[in-house]
DNA sequence: ACTCCACTATACAGATCGGTATACCTTGGG
DNA sequence: CCCAAGGTATACCGATCTGTATAGTGGAGT
C-alpha cells in the first residue's frame, strides 16, 4: 500500500474511491439544502444545527429535505462526502498539471499550497473531518467511513509521493508529511500563529530536499 | 516573548495563568458533576450531552448543578479549564524533575512522551480543546479564551525550549514542534496510523539535534 | 437553639429537537 | 390527457432541550 498510488494522477484516485455512501440524486432543492447544510454544519457544528434551520436557510420545506435525504444523519454523510469530493477535485487541479509532469518534490509543496488556498476560502475553522469526528462518538455512524477514508487517502497520497522521493523511507516520510499537514490545519483553524500552512510547507520542503532523513 | 519562559519551571507558568474564568468552589457534588460532565463532553461532544444526563451520571440533581455552575455554558468552561489544569500538572511532573535539570533537548522529548502517556489514558479522541473549538462558533463564548490560552501556552512552551536550543531560530523551531505535536494529537484521535505521537517524537528528536535547521 | 449551606426530590415552563402527515400546486414526458 | 415527480405550505407528534420553582432534609458553626 502506498506504492500502488505511485504513478497515478490524483483524479484517478478520486474515482472509484467513494464506494460507500452517497447515492442520492441531487435535485435543485436538494442541492440548495446541501449547500446550506454544509455551510451551517461547518460554521456552527453538526449538533448545533437543526433541520428546521437548514430548510429555512435553503428556502426548502422540511418535507423536501426528508424526501431527498431521509434523515439528518444522511445529510451529514452527504455533507462530508461532498466536501471531501470537492477537496479532492480542488487538489487534483493543482497536482495534475496538463502537459507537464510535476516532480514529486514539487507535488508535495503543491499539496500544501492547495491546502493554504483551500483554507483561505473554504476552511477558516479547520478540517471539517476532524471537526465532525469531534461530534460523532459512535463508530457505527455512517459518516465514520467518510472521515476515516479521507484521512487514509491523504496519508496514501503523502506516502505515494514519499515513495517517489525516498523509496526506502516512503512510509516514514509520508507519515511525517501527514503530521505536519494535519498540525497546520489545526493551527490554522485555531489561529495559533500566522500562516501555519505556509510554515508547514517550508518544513516539508526541507524534508523532501534531504530525502526525508 | 518566548525568551521570558526560558528558565522557568512549567509549574511556575501554571500559576497565575488562569486569570480568566474558573472561580467556582468545587463542593463534593460539584466535583462529581464536573467529573461526569468532563467524561461525557469529551466522549460524546458538548452539544450532544444535556444537563439532565450530566446530573443523572453524577448522582446529582439539576438544582445542584445550576446552584453550583449557573449555566451549562459555565460547566463547559469549567470542564475545559479543569482539563487544561490537569494536563499542565501532568506535564510539569514530567518536565520539572527534582534534583536534576533536564537539558532542553530532553525536555522537548519529554513533552511528547507526556502527550503519549496522557493520550493513552485520558485522550483517545484527540485534543479536547480542538474538539471543543469545533463545537463553539461564537468567539465571544467564555470558553474561547481557555482554548486559545491553552494553545498559546503550548506554543510558548515549545518556543521557550527552542530558545534554549537554537536562540536565533527559537520561534521557527517552536512553531515546527507545535505543528508536529498538534498533528500527532489529531492523528492519534482519528487513528490514522499507529503511534503518531511516537513518530512525532522521533521527528522532534531529529529537529532538536540539528538545531532546528 | 438557630441559621446557613449543600443537597435531594419533583414538577414544570417554553422552546426546539428529529421526523411525519395531509393537502395542494406545477411541470414535463408517455 | 394523464400522471408521476418535485415541490410548497402547514400542522402536528413525542421527546428532549436549558432553565426555574417549590418544598424539604441533614449537618456544621456559632
Amino acid at each position: 500500500m502506498g506504492a500502488s498510488v505511485e504513478a497515478m494522477g490524483v483524479s484517478d484516485m478520486v474515482m472509484g474511491e467513494n464506494e460507500g455512501p452517497r447515492r442520492i440524486a441531487l435535485t435543485p432543492a436538494a442541492r440548495r439544502a446541501l449547500e446550506a447544510a454544509g455551510r451551517l454544519f461547518y460554521e456552527r457544528g453538526i449538533h448545533a444545527v437543526g433541520v428546521d434551520l437548514i430548510a429555512a436557510e435553503a428556502g426548502v420545506t422540511k418535507k423536501t429535505l426528508y424526501d431527498r435525504f431521509g434523515s439528518k444523519e444522511q445529510i451529514v454523510v452527504e455533507y462530508l462526502a461532498d466536501r471531501d469530493e470537492r477537496w479532492r477535485a480542488f487538489l487534483a487541479e493543482r497536482l495534475d498539471v496538463p502537459d507537464r509532469e510535476l516532480p514529486a518534490r514539487e507535488r508535495v509543496l503543491a499539496v500544501f499550497d492547495a491546502s493554504r488556498a483551500w483554507a483561505l476560502e473554504h476552511s477558516s475553522k479547520g478540517c471539517s473531518m476532524v471537526n465532525a469526528h469531534a461530534e460523532i462518538s459512535d463508530p457505527a455512524h455512517p459518516a465514520y467511513p467518510v472521515i476515516a477514508g479521507q484521512k487514509q487517502w491523504m496519508l496514501g497520497l503523502f506516502t505515494g509521493l514519499g515513495a517517489e522521493i525516498a523509496p526506502d523511507r516512503a512510509e516514514h516520510l509520508g507519515r511525517t508529511l501527514m503530521l505536519l499537514h494535519e498540525g497546520a490545519l489545526v493551527a490554522h483553524g485555531l489561529g495559533i500563529f500566522d500562516d501555519p500552512i505556509g510554515h508547514a510547507r517550508e518544513e516539508a520542503r526541507a524534508l523532501v530536499s534531504t530525502g526525508g532523513v
